[in-house]
DNA sequence: TCCAGGGAAACAATCGATTGTACGCAGCGG
DNA sequence: CCGCTGCGTACAATCGATTGTTTCCCTGGA
C-alpha cells in the first residue's frame, strides 16, 4: 500500500507529516488530541496513522517530554503467590490513572536489584514501587528521590520513604493468640529466610508474644530455602526431625504453611487433631486446602493499589511529601486449627 | 560534596565532561569502555561518574543508538504457576546474552495487549517473547516483526513467528492413554476457559484420542472462568453435579488439577481409588500434593530459555529467520491415578 | 478601507547521549 | 628537518519527538 517504503526504516513522525502535508509538530499534537488543531485536521492525521500502523518513537518522546507514563513494580520472588495480588492492585490504580507498569525481579540478587535502580535513575520510569523491601543503593544515594519511590509490605530501613504495609507484630499476634486460645503452649514458627525484614518482623513479634504469654517451649525454624511450598515442607521435616514436637505451627506465608500442613499430613500426623496449621496472607490457596487454612487476610491488593495511588498521584512536585500508611489485618479462622491435643 | 548543585535538574553527561575537563562523547566512551581512551583517561571519568552516582538518560542512550537492551515478556495471566518457570529460563538466557528483561501483563485486555505492542513498536525494547499465545494486531501488521517476536509455549496462529513448544497432542495423548491403560473409559477433561488456543489444542487432543480408543463417554467441562485452582474446584463442582460420573479427571494444568482434586475430596471420595486425576506442566506444586499429582512434564523453564536465546541471538539481523522448536515432554507418574474401580 | 483579533499551522530550539570525522601533537624513520 | 603514523581528544551531526514562538491568513467591526 504503502508506496515510498524503505525498507530499512521505521516510520518516523516527519515521514507522517509529509504523507499528511503538514509539520510534524503538527502530527505530534494530533496524536496528544492538543486544543489547537480543529477536529478536521486532527482527524485527517489520525487516519494515516491509522492506516500505516505509525507508533511514535517512545524513547524520544520521553526524552523530550521528561514523563514516561510508566512506573516499575521491584520484587523478590516472581514465584511467590502473593506477588500477583499486589501486581493486580497496581495494575488497577495505575491504569486508572493513567499509567502502565512494568515488572522487574531482583531475585535477591545486588546486581539485578541497581539495574532495576538505574532503570528508575535514567528516567525510564517515572516512579517504582518496592515490594522487595529493599532500595537499590544506587536510588538510596540521590537525594530527591524519595518522592518516586513508595514501598508496599515492608518499610525500608533508613529512609523516609512511603510505606503501605500492615502491622505485622499485631498481625503476628493475633495468629499466635487464637493458638494460646485453643491451649496450645508449644508453638513453632516457621519463618522462610533469615535475616529478611519480613522474617525478622515476625519472629520478633512471636517471640514476644510467647515470652509475654509465659512460654518459653517454642521453636523457631529458618532458612529453609524460601517462603514457598517446598520450602514448608523442608521446614516441616525439620520440625518432625527434632526432639521438641510442637503441637501447633504459625507459617509467614500462606505457601509455607501448604508445605508444612502437607508434610504433616504425610507423615501420618492428622490436621487439625495432633497439629494445628496457622498461615499468612489469606491467599485464594487458602481456602482450597483440606483442611481449609487459617490464616491472617493481609489486603495484599489493597496495599498495591494504595501504594500506586500515592506514587502516582505525587509524581508531579506537589510538595506534599506521601505518608505511609498501615491497613488492617484479620485473622480468619478455618479448619486447620484445633484445640491442643493431650499428651 | 558537589559543589555546584542545582536543585531541579538531572546530573547529565554534559556536568561529568566539565567536572572532568573532557567532552561529552570522551564520557560516553569512557562508560562504554572504548578502546580508543587510555586507561588513565577512562579511571578519571569512571570515579567522578561513582561519586556523583551519575546514571545516562536511557531515552537519549536508546534513541541515538537504536538499542534497548531489553527484551519483554508478554503473558495473560500473574497469577499462573507456571509463568515463573518460562521467566526463570527467560532471564537466565537473557542475562548470559547481556540483555535485560521486563514483563508485562496482557491480561485477556485488548487494551492492555495493544500497548505492550507499542513498546516494541517504539522501540522500548529490542525484542518480545510472547506466552500469551496472542500477538497484538499492531505488531501483526508490520512486515518485518519476525525477527523480534518468538512465541514461547504456543504457536501464534497466522504468523510465520518462531515457537518453542512442546506437541500439546501427544502430551495429552500420553495422559489419556496412560488412564485408558488403567481400564478407565469414562474420562472427563477439565479445559480451563473455552477458545484458547491452550484449549482448543488440548479438547481437540483429548477428542482424538477417546474416539481412536473408541470410547463415547467422556465429558468436557470448558469455561471455568480461568485456569487457576478455584477453576479447578469450580469445574469438578460442575462435573459432581452432572449425572455423568467419570472415574478419571484431566486437567489441562496443575493448578486445575489441585482444584478439583481437593473438591472431589472433599465430597467424599477417595483419590485415586474412587477418581484419577492427571495434570499438566508438573509444577513443583504437583509433587507437594496429597496424594501427589500423577502429570505431563513439559520443560517450561527449558522453554523459557531457549525462546530468550533464539529470541536474542537473531535479533542482530543475521539474516536467518529463528526456526521453531518442539521440545520433549514426560509423564510422570505419581499417586493420583489408579485402575478405574468397578460400578 | 484598515486594523484588531484570533484560529491554524509552520518554524526552530530542545531533550541527552552516541558516533563518525577532524584535529593536534607526539614519536619515528628517511 | 620533514612528513608520516597513530594516539588522544574535541567537534558536530544525529536519533525522533515535543513545545514555545512566530507567521500567516481570514473574518469582523469601526
Amino acid at each position: 500500500m504503502a508506496t515510498k517504503e524503505k525498507n530499512k526504516k521505521r516510520l518516523t513522525m516527519n515521514d507522517i507529516a509529509k504523507m499528511a502535508g503538514v509539520d510534524p509538530s503538527t502530527v505530534s499534537r494530533a496524536l496528544a488530541d492538543s486544543p489547537r488543531l480543529p477536529r478536521k485536521t486532527k482527524d485527517k492525521i489520525r487516519k494515516i496513522v491509522k492506516d500505516t500502523g505509525f507508533v511514535a518513537n517512545r524513547q524520544a518522546r520521553v526524552l523530550r517530554s521528561q514523563r514516561s507514563g510508566q512506573i516499575l513494580v521491584m520484587h523478590n520472588d516472581v514465584a511467590s503467590l502473593s506477588f500477583p495480588e499486589y501486581a493486580q492492585g497496581i495494575e488497577e490504580a495505575a491504569t486508572e490513572l493513567g499509567m502502565s507498569v512494568l515488572v522487574g525481579s531482583a531475585k535477591q540478587d545486588d546486581e539485578r536489584e541497581e539495574a532495576l535502580g538505574r532503570l528508575l535513575l535514567s528516567g525510564a520510569v517515572d516512579g517504582a514501587i518496592i515490594l522487595s523491601g529493599r532500595l537499590p543503593h544506587c536510588i538510596h544515594r540521590q537525594s530527591d528521590y524519595e518522592r518516586s519511590v513508595v514501598s508496599v509490605s515492608q518499610p525500608l530501613p533508613d529512609t523516609d520513604i512511603a510505606c503501605v504495609s500492615v502491622n505485622v507484630a499485631n498481625a503476628t499476634q493475633s495468629a499466635i493468640e487464637h493458638l494460646l486460645s485453643l491451649s496450645h503452649k508449644n508453638i513453632a514458627i516457621i519463618a522462610g529466610p533469615a535475616n529478611t525484614a519480613s522474617s525478622i518482623a515476625h519472629v520478633t513479634a512471636f517471640e514476644d508474644v510467647m515470652s509475654t504469654a509465659g512460654l518459653s517451649q517454642h521453636c523457631i525454624v529458618e532458612n529453609v530455602g524460601g517462603s514457598n511450598i517446598e520450602a514448608g515442607t523442608k521446614g516441616m521435616t525439620r520440625i518432625l526431625a527434632g526432639g521438641h514436637r510442637p503441637t501447633a505451627v504459625f507459617c509467614i506465608t500462606d505457601e509455607l504453611a501448604i508445605g508444612a500442613m502437607n508434610k504433616a499430613q504425610q507423615a501420618g500426623f492428622s490436621v487439625p487433631d495432633a497439629i494445628s496449621f496457622v498461615g499468612y496472607n489469606d491467599l485464594a490457596i487458602a481456602r482450597a486446602m483440606d483442611p481449609a487454612l487459617t490464616s491472617v487476610r493481609t489486603p495484599l491488593r489493597q496495599m498495591g493499589r494504595i501504594g500506586a495511588e500515592m506514587l502516582i498521584e505525587n509524581l508531579d512536585s506537589s510538595r506534599a511529601k506521601p505518608e505511609s500508611r498501615t491497613l488492617d489485618h484479620e485473622l480468619v479462622v478455618r479448619d486447620s486449627c484445633g484445640p491442643a491435643p493431650n499428651r
